[in-house]
DNA sequence: TAGTATAACTTGTTTAAACTAGTTTTACAA
DNA sequence: TTGTAAAACTAGTTTAAACAAGTTATACTA
């Protein structure tokens, strides 16, 4: 999330991010204009209209043409604390910096069949590592995951890499960064291994996240099915101008 | 979703998506390059690149510098059935084009507590209508929800009106459209109400939805909670640089 | 005083050009 | 034939300028 910009939009982004954060500009405030924040930045308007669109598409202001940009970024409603109801929620864990400790339960190589070939678009006979494993904090079990591996991208792939993160281990030693990845939640009924591994109190039902990642040049090399522990999920979404996809199922 | 393009950026994004949806450039194909796609649609650079960057944004294609772009579009995976597991899901419904019938189950003028305060963000002793739906398309209920609309934006609201739709009402009567929408989801134990008004099977826990939306000029002027049926529910997401916000409850 | 046209703002769209930084192809040399 | 340097691609960043289309403030008129 915080990476060091090498890039002046990138570096502008950041700045007006922090100054709404610590409140120089409060929330429903008007940004200073277009004009002026050029001239703050020493850019070109371009420059600067691409940092604020940025902000837009992360939630922190809102453009309207002929006013200017208004900050809803509201430090009450996300400041590292979403209060939803009477819990609050703190500690992200995205999966760039990742805090969970990782046990892997299976390591295996198999190549997909035509059931696995259905829901992971993998071709069938495609060569794969197929990983289970348990994510956790402290005593505490967040998300039971399988992982599915195209071996022709993930190359040499041991049991102490993937107790670590592939995903490092990707970018750094392979250099192959992901690129995009499609997500689908739906929720399920726990099933038994949901059971033996996360602490579900008197739920029946998990949030589940299904996974399609994709390399820099579009090869989709991971499919990966998540089981969440209920009580501790959440997902956080904001949304300028596209609609949210929730879908029905047949 | 498919409105009429008044932007040459927009109508050359809604081409190249028909393009690729119509299999002209297929999964993992490389779009031609910006020089002859400026070629083919009379445009300049920027622009033609800022239509590459919404269908990116969208999931559609993916670039890399030095190489070109790559379709990862996979129909599929998502041309309008998307298999997960060895279920299928068709028939979107987004809050744009929303096909429910409504069912308004209660409908009041109240002012926000400070409990409500807390949860909503509204200040405490906003005047705000308290309304109850029922959504459903045809005999099946699929979402529960209590809206809080703030009535200094939501003028003279009606049950009629609640009836149909209130954004429709919004964006027409008092051209006052939705910008923002920021929301959570999270899975909780299902109530007496849900049990009452939706299908839940053996499901004991369900998917809650929270809307935070925002008006053209920064006001929040909507606190929505939804509670949907979770054997019908599935969120669709694609990132593409961004990292998920997945979080933890404390 | 009240209403209205205008000017001076605001952000949105589009084009053009120069440069940077990767990747692939070509051509040449060993 | 193989390896490497150069040329010809590819997309990414940044600046500049002109115009469009909204909103707000100003100033003038009735």
């Amino acid at each position: 999330m915080d990476i060091i910009p090498n890039n002046k939009y990138d570096s502008i982004y950041a700045d007006l991010k922090n100054r709404i954060k610590q409140d120089e500009f409060q929330y429903q405030d008007k940004l200073p204009s277009e004009t002026n924040l050029v001239l703050q930045y020493n850019c070109s308007r371009n420059t600067l209209r691409r940092a604020i669109k940025k902000l837009g598409a992360d939630g922190y202001v809102q453009s309207v043409r002929g006013k200017g940009v208004i900050v809803i970024y509201n430090s009450h409603l996300e400041n590292d604390l979403i209060k939803n109801g009477n819990h609050s929620f703190s500690q992200m864990a995205d999966r760039n910096k990742i805090k969970f400790k990782t046990t892997v339960l299976l390591f295996d190589e198999i190549e997909v069949d035509k059931k696995l070939s259905l829901e992971s678009t993998f071709p069938i006979g495609t060569p794969v590592y197929y990983i289970k494993r348990l994510r956790s904090i402290g005593s505490d079990n967040y998300i039971v995951e399988e992982n599915y591996f195209m071996r022709k991208v993930v190359k040499d792939l041991t049991i102490n890499i993937a107790q670590d993160s592939i995903y490092k281990y990707l970018k750094d030693v392979l250099n192959e960064p992901i690129a995009t990845t499609k997500r689908i939640l739906t929720i399920g009924l726990a099933n038994e291994q949901d059971k033996k591994y996360l602490d579900l109190k008197t739920y029946n039902a998990i949030p589940i996240v299904t996974n399609y990642s994709f390399t820099n040049d579009g090869t989709m090399f991971e499919y990966t099915v998540s089981h969440h522990r209920p009580d501790k999920f959440i997902f956080y979404d904001q949304n300028e101008t596209n609609p949210v996809s929730f879908m029905l199922k047949n």
